[in-house]
RNA sequence: GGCCCUAUCGUCUAACGGUUAGGACAUCGCCUUUUCAAGGCGGUAAUCAGAGUUCGAUUCUCUGUAGGGUCACCA
């Protein structure tokens, strides 16, 4: 038997930036799919018309090219369920509304916005939930586009279904209701337009966050009303903010993920971090690329519980992936934030590992922590002493090592042949330090640097020497 | 308030009745060492509470507590 192929979405709603939650969620339902071969589909949920933003459309799909999630069919490629635009599948929705209202299982709302308003304050002061079937007409009239179209939910009951993450969920008959199908302005509310696009497009698994546990026995009823038979549920655990407390959301402060881009951390990071805050491989790996996580993920190892975001576990794992990059990408990503008499190959490596994002570079420079490869460095002569060894002591070993360093060619100035030469002088004192740390600081005239050699070996013989010489 | 979900180190999590409750981040200490960084080794640190089921509960059940979600012409 073949099995059916299966078929993700991302839906997410034009109304500003993406944040992590919504990349998990797209996430995972892209990581299924790939993982059965199946398709996964960006549609664009455009129904709400006052809290649209302009652009969002844009910088959601340049959020998830980033993070290199990449869908089969969208709103930008097309696909065979086009048009992938709600706003543009109108069309669609006055069809299956009319199948509803045939069966006389939709009506026009008589009400006002006002007049149910009361009615929910009411239900709110009673402590009770607000059930706008309790006030449903006793009959209808007919529906002319003017009015909400309602929903009218014939079988109160409890519902029980079977969720691929939480396992057998059920809810009370108070998440039944008569709610809004389509709204007067033509356009369905989510809770109607979602069916029906899953539906015609295939979409055999829906990735959502557990906010939606609540309404899904409004879809079910739908689903029921209309003899199809739902997809499969796959709900996702919270992202929590920073307190650990809320769910993270816009309004709690939660961050446009390209924010993350422009602070230099990799998507990769991204995708790693957010696949683990929520999943886990079942062993105790932990840095996944995206074809490993494809591999590794599956439905069944999502947690339960909310996850706080951490900002520092982000860091270390952003910093593992820059531990993975080749030079070539490492020099274009580090000299991006480097003025030009820095961008010197040899640093780059010293950079790389004593940063975990590349907005950190930045301030390495604004620092002046690397002035010293283009500046002679200031510093108290005092500083030069190592322990108590006296200063003219320490004057001594640096003239023989200046001695010996210049019998070195120019060519042979590398890190190695420095450290050799230096390290014969060194060896024969009581303590290395009494050789390295003035010379070290001599280059550097900084209390925290990168090692002498290598630093000497950036300068060169001449700009070395002639440091050590001044500092004597 | 009704309905629903959740509960293991500070944080992310593993352990699908029997483990000295494991790993990672953070933290602390040690090693390496000329200072940082990196690396290596090690320490501190958790099963929300109370009943029950069981020879045996982190694990199953119930109650409580705490947190979260939801009850829109938002998704």
């Amino acid at each position: 038997m073949e099995s059916k192929k299966i078929v993700t979405r991302f839906a997410p709603s034009p109304t500003g930036f993406m944040h992590v939650g919504g990349v998990r969620t797209a996430l995972y339902a892209y990581l299924w799919a790939k993982k059965n071969k199946g398709a996964f589909i960006l549609r664009i949920e455009d129904t709400d018309k006052e809290r649209e933003v302009e652009g969002s459309i844009e910088h959601i799909i340049k959020s998830l090219k980033w993070l290199g999630i990449n869908w089969d069919e969208g709103p930008d490629i097309g696909g065979q369920n086009a048009p992938y635009l709600q706003s543009q599948r109108l069309d669609s929705y006055k069809k299956y509304a009319q199948i509803l209202i045939d069966k006389g299982l939709a009506y026009p709302d008589p009400y006002t916005e006002e007049e149910v308003g009361v009615f929910r304050d009411t239900a709110e002061l009673a402590k009770k939930p607000f059930l706008y079937r309790e006030h449903r007409p006793e009959t209808f009239g007919v529906w002319d586009g003017t009015k909400p179209l309602r929903f009218k939910v014939s079988e109160i009951k409890s519902y029980k279904w079977h969720d691929l993450v939480y396992g057998d969920l059920s809810a009370g008959p108070e998440a039944l209701d008569d709610f809004i199908l389509i709204k007067s302005d033509g356009y369905p509310t989510y809770n109607f337009a979602h069916i029906i696009d899953d539906l015609e497009m295939g979409v055999t698994h829906i990735m959502r966050g557990q906010e939606f546990i609540s309404s899904t026995p409004k879809f079910l009823s739908i689903y029921d009303a209309l003899d199809i038979k739902p997809p499969l549920f796959a709900t996702l655990p919270p992202i929590m903010g920073k307190d650990g407390k809320k769910k993270l959301g816009k309004r709690d402060g939660a961050k446009d993920v390209l924010d993350y881009k422009s602070e230099g951390y990799l998507p990769e990071a991204m995708i790693n971090f957010l696949a683990l805050l929520g999943w886990n491989p079942g062993d105790e790996r932990e840095i996944f690329t995206m074809d490993e996580l494809v591999e590794a993920f599956d439905i069944s190892r999502i947690g339960h519980s909310g996850a706080q975001w951490n900002d520092l576990k982000f860091d270390w794992m952003n910093k593992e992936h820059i531990k993975k990059l080749s030079f070539e990408k490492l020099k274009k990503n580090i000299f991006e934030y480097l003025p030009e008499n820095l961008k010197i190959e040899k640093i780059i490596p010293l950079i790389a590992e004593r940063i975990s994002k590349w907005s950190d570079v930045k301030e390495i420079v604004e620092k002046g922590d690397l002035d010293f490869f283009f500046k002679q460095p200031e510093y108290q002569k005092e500083k030069l002493v190592y322990k108590d060894i006296p200063l003219e002591k320490i004057s001594e070993n640096i003239k023989k090592a200046v001695s010996e360093l210049n019998n070195l060619e120019e060519n042979n100035f590398n890190q190695e042949n420095i450290k050799k030469v230096l390290m014969q002088i060194a060896d024969k004192l009581d303590n290395r330090g009494e050789l390295l740390h003035p010379i070290r600081y001599a280059l550097s005239g900084l209390d925290k640097s990168p090692d002498p050699f290598i630093i000497a070996e950036i300068l060169g013989k001449n700009e070395t020497l002639s440091r050590l010489q001044k500092a004597v």
